[in-house]
DNA sequence: GGACCACTTTGTCCTTCAGCAAACTTGCGG
DNA sequence: CCGCAAGTTTGCTGAAGGACAAAGTGGTCC
């Protein structure tokens, strides 16, 4: 493996207004590693031994319920910390995390967890808001998932992937992982053939255009009328 | 109002291990608050100016959708920290706090919030530490909303319910503040029609006992079944 | 180039549960 | 003690969407 580079944090919100050689040094504790698509980072209820810092590519955090159903709790975007269970205290981690697409994380032992939030003072705030919005998206979740219809829910679940990882095709906007029917059926409690009448729907409506495992939103605002209140 | 008693916080998670002087300095700044059933304690989106432990009482923290419903996100119990929004940094609260049953409370100004988690090592800890509880139930209910059809969502908010306030009465065990039928359908997100059939048909099962606001589990194995993979 | 595999599409049926409506019960305030 | 409000029960109907089935379509590996 390489040396890292200390460009590869600066500028990060975990370790902004970090100086050269405290980036230096943490960086030189840190394992970096490659993932294929697919491939799985840390197991739910595996006892929690590092914490993790995505720097490219994307991830999934998927719970696994006791019939087998997989549902997917939240998508990491590069610069995003995860796997923190020590914040809180955990010592498993509460999902499994594994690679949407191709990608590259660091990942430090837990121990240095301490060390670096009561060292670095951004770091333990940046860490913390991070939590803060995650439960506010799980609030969010919770009461799409209790008050709206799937067509709703899964208009929304695009959007929310657009708005985290859309990047500019000539034709719209592209999420920028690989996305299956059977993966938006896990993020809104669906089936994957509901997904795929709603897609074919909205294709001839020409407010998506998708491929097998590729979505592109040609009309993001028709996107949220659907999500909305009131189509 | 009268001097507080410093066993009021002896003993309390966030307060354990303190030194009688140092509970003593705590106390003399919270201010004691008494609710009303159905008293606001504050507000979503406004503007988070105090945290609050809860001493005794049950508080719902409800979230309202822009239709105008409501789903209630958690219940408080006594001896918990409940409006720590500076804990993640936030300056508004993300939800609305009712007492579900007379209640009293203290709160204190945010900006001791620093103080007291730099001052006193545990309570940090112990807030983050339930903060993760949080996140991990609010994990649990959106699988639950996700995969698991009414009735077994219903019979996992009772079981719920009487897992943190049950109070063994003759008849089985009692949940220890008001509830109405539509306040479990928007835990549950159902209607209050379903939950009345529900809990009707569990009647006649003896599985349940319910008067008007008040619910007694008087089979709490069976309901266990019925939130079950399989009933 | 062919075979297999993963993903997708589409059709039909059937259950669950929300929506609407209306009567009933309980408790409280005057 | 009466009237009203809040909470509950119950019936009926229809639509949404899950379950099952089966065929279509890329993509990839040899």
């Amino acid at each position: 493996m390489s040396k890292l580079d200390e460009s590869l944090l600066t500028g990060l919100p975990p370790f902004s207004l970090l100086e050269r050689s405290q980036i230096r040094e943490i960086l030189d504790q840190a394992l970096p590693k490659r993932y294929d698509e697919g491939a799985e980072i840390f197991h739910e209820g595996h006892d929690a031994e590092r914490f993790h810092l995505l720097l490219d590519g994307y991830i999934r955090v998927v719970k696994t319920t006791e019939g087998g159903e997989q549902i997917i709790a939240l998508h990491i975007s590069p610069g995003q910390l995860f796997g923190i269970a020590p914040a809180l205290n955990r010592d498993t981690y509460p999902a499994t995390a594994i690679a949407a697409s191709e990608s590259l994380a660091l990942s430090w032992p837990v121990r240095l967890w301490g060390e670096f939030t009561t060292k670095y003072p951004g770091f333990a705030t940046e860490s913390y808001s991070t939590l803060g919005q995650r439960l506010g998206e799980m609030q969010t979740r919770i009461t799409e998932l209790a008050t709206q219809a799937v067509e709703q829910r899964v208009a929304a679940a695009l959007l929310r992937m657009v708005t985290q990882s859309g990047r500019k095709v000539d034709e719209g906007i592209e999420i920028a992982f690989p996305v299956t029917r059977r993966n938006i059926s896990e993020m809104t409690g669906t089936t994957l053939h509901t997904v795929s009448r709603l897609l074919s729907a909205w294709e001839k409506d020409g407010i998506v255009h998708s491929t097998r495992k590729h979505i592109v939103v040609t009309a993001p605002h028709r996107l949220v009328l659907l999500s909305g209140a009131q189509g």
